[in-house]
DNA sequence: CCTAAATATCTTAGGCGCTAAGATAACTGT
DNA sequence: ACAGTTATCTTAGCGCCTAAGATATTTAGG
């Protein structure tokens, strides 16, 4: 039956999901921060330096979560604020980008060659299925946040 | 190149935990709880009727959050608290089924047919071959979330 | 220039959800 | 029957969030 397995394979991909988010927060708990502090980490690592509120459009916080996120951030020594020149209004986020994956490689190195592993051991073909599938589900995520996020009618 | 789009598959399925994340949460927004309520609510439904301590033991919180968590869910009118017959210090949650299908079925309706149609469109060796992938990597998680959480040697 | 408005960040007050520790109530075994 | 165990709840305190407003700096208009 098509069907079932096509039910089996949601359920699955639900799994997929949670655990992903149970894993990134033993991550956080190893390397001594919160799931939300990880996240907001890896964001910062990833864009680059910033201003603290092109952080808060960016993470959708608010300026005054942002604040008490920096600071958290910054007493751990993970970035440093400095006032940008020409603006000194402006607080420039500058991550600490070698503490940050000193700490973080080794709790993702090993996970990311086994998965690596994984996807390797699928054929080209293979993988531009799972490629596919990825890709289409993000599609469909992504229309659904939006609609769901649009206010309600009646309000 | 493989070796590239492995790493841009991996890219994608982290992203894909991520966006799963975020459609999570709009769900929850719109049904007017937190994420971490909807979380512990579609856990509750899925299991069935459970006692406030076997609730605290699945989803690993203290029973202080619990009575919290009861408290709130209750509140809502999501479930009600009984004593169990034949020990009353026991108190057993009774999830309103009905209500909470109301509430969530649609928000998620469309979503879940969405994503069935798209493994639909997959022949059934394609399936086949998402559901490998998604074992192993479901495999590979649950073992490095164990690695993660065993305390470090040097404390 | 000088000042009003705009902008960028920080501070404060208050809420929610968590843990740890201990209180309360009910059950169990000898 | 009563000491110990078990199940839940309460309390104190912390972390992280929002909303609102304070502070400091820049910009624009007269």
């Amino acid at each position: 039956m098509k069907e079932e397995l096509v039910k089996q394979i949601r359920k699955l991909t639900q799994q997929h999901a949670y655990t992903s988010l149970q894993m990134h927060e033993a991550v956080a708990r190893k390397a001594g921060l919160s799931g939300t502090d990880h996240k907001y980490l890896g964001f910062l690592l990833e864009k680059g330096e910033m201003t603290a509120g092109d952080f808060a459009k960016a993470t959708g916080l608010t300026t005054g979560a942002v604040t008490g996120l920096i600071d958290r951030l910054e007493k751990k020594k993970f970035l440093s604020r400095h006032f940008a020149e020409g603006d000194r209004r402006k607080v420039l986020l500058k991550p600490n980008t070698g503490l940050i994956m000193t700490l973080l490689i080794p709790l993702y190195e090993e996970f990311r060659r086994e998965t690596e592993n994984l996807i390797s051991s699928f054929s080209i073909s293979e993988i531009k299925v799972i490629e596919r599938y990825f890709s289409q589900a993000l599609a469909i995520m992504n229309q659904r946040i939006e609609i769901l996020s649009q206010p309600d009618a009646n309000e």
